[in-house]
RNA sequence: GGGUAGGUACCGAAGUGGCCAAACGGGGCGGACUGUAAAUCCGCUGGCUUACGCCUUCAGUGGUUCGAAUCCACUCCUGCCCA
């Protein structure tokens, strides 16, 4: 394939390239490169936002190119120091470890494996010296890192900087040395982080990695980016119910972004925006999932909620010797859905008339309930339960 | 090292001896309306309790007091200015 059909495709849903000339010679030189994606195993979980660069990740595999996966171990001892969280809790050697193994097995839903390599950060920062740390230190200047907006921005907050989260940067940096990338991917909040690596690159006297961003993906809020700690959140790994779910309750114009960032295509402007975002949970389950599951969740869907037939959803079944009310509703909670709820907000939830059943809405708390086989308690909007 | 301003619930921010489980705003949750959209309206938002009420919480520890988020002492943490 030519460069130049490459470039084409690759230029797609980018958001920034520095820069496209450097990136169309690279291409050029007709062997693989080696396109390097980072991610910090700070938590278990991959959603959707982190899909965009994978995706994008993916385009360059199937252009023959090599993905060089940064499992960031030792990064993760810091945490991107972004936006306003100040500093991040350290995780224990064992958790990033566990993490990064779930990483794996998520990114391979996008990726493929037989041109991926997978790196571990610490497979160099754990054997710098003191020494060797502040050589590499001494390549940067304090105010080279400032320059980076969110510690500017922080600075005018009068937030504190800690010393240690300064080293962000110039890891990151070292990792595209170390792993000699001739491209980095990542969101457009790091730019800063993939320069500090052409700097080094070029200290190296080796040809500096081409910048590659891509949009930030928006949370379900659609408002923040879409991040694990606010909750707001599609997890790779979330079940196909929960995950079209999550997904139809996002606003229309968050929805048209999701069309070009996840899909690839814009809004089909002549379909009912309710159809376009059934469409939507369709594909990214059929992705994540299979076509099948997408087909049964979008069935049950439609039967649930659009018909308001209940009892035709494939519900958790609960069972429980009996009570009153708020023990009920409490338990059903524990037991179906792993999601603890206290007993006052139990009762404040029966009380504010969300717990119904059989379609009867249960508004007094101390009401003992006796449960036949086959009611159907609702517990909010979106959970249910199915008495066995 | 010196000076100074601070540390309150998920976040921001009031409160400076009892009326404080703690105003107000945001966020979140629930309800109505809808398309699990937007906008709007209403309610809830530490825990336990049928309830009276009880328990835990205002950086930490120890005091003073009938009574402390509020006063005192020490400790820890942070910003700013100076060195």
């Amino acid at each position: 394939m030519q460069a130049d059909e490459a470039l084409h495709i690759l230029k797609q849903g980018a958001a920034q390239i520095i820069s496209e000339p450097e990136l169309r010679e690279k291409l050029a030189l007709g062997r693989p490169l080696r396109v390097k994606l980072g991610a910090d195993p700070t938590s278990p979980d991959l959603h959707l936002g982190h899909t965009i660069a994978l995706r994008k990740l993916r385009q360059f595999q199937d252009l023959g190119h090599t993905a060089v996966l940064i499992v960031g171990d030792y990064t993760a001892m810091i945490g991107d120091p972004s936006g306003r969280s100040a500093t991040r809790p350290q995780l224990s050697r064992e958790q990033v470890l566990a993490n990064a193994e779930t990483y794996r097995a998520q990114a391979v839903k996008v990726l493929d494996p037989e041109r991926t390599e997978l790196v571990y950060n610490g497979a160099w920062f754990a054997k710098m010296s003191f020494e060797e740390i502040m050589r590499l230190n001494s390549r940067v200047t304090l105010q080279q890192m400032l320059q980076r907006e969110d510690f500017r921005a922080r600075i005018d907050q009068q937030q504190p900087i800690h010393a240690h989260e300064i080293q962000y940067p110039i890891m990151q940096g070292w990792d595209s040395v170390m792993v000699r990338a001739d491209v980095e991917l990542g969101g457009t909040d790091q730019l800063f982080n993939i320069l500090v690596g052409r700097d080094f690159q070029k200290q190296e006297n080796t040809a500096p990695q081409v910048v590659l961003l891509t949009p930030i993906l928006e949370g379900l809020d659609g408002v923040k980016k879409m991040s694990k700690s606010l909750g707001n959140y599609v997890g790779v790994n979330d079940d196909a119910t929960e995950m079209f779910g999550k997904l139809m309750s996002i606003s229309d114009e968050l929805m048209a972004r999701y069309y070009m960032l996840l899909l690839g295509r814009p809004l089909p402007a002549e379909l009912h925006p309710l159809e376009a975002k059934k469409q939507l949970g369709l594909e990214i389950v059929r992705t994540y999932h299979s076509p099948g599951a997408a087909e049964k969740v979008l069935q049950e869907w439609n039967a649930r909620f659009s018909e308001k037939r209940l009892s035709a959803a494939d519900l958790p079944e609960f069972s429980t010797p009996g009570g009153d009310a708020v023990s009920i509703v409490a338990a059903a909670y524990a037991q179906a859905f792993g999601m603890t709820k206290s007993r006052t907000e139990a009762r404040r939830l029966i009380e504010q008339g969300s717990v119904q059943l059989d379609g009867v809405k249960l508004s007094d708390a101390k009401a003992t309930l006796t449960l036949q086989p086959g009611q159907v308690l609702r517990l909010d909007k979106t959970r249910a339960v199915k008495i066995a």
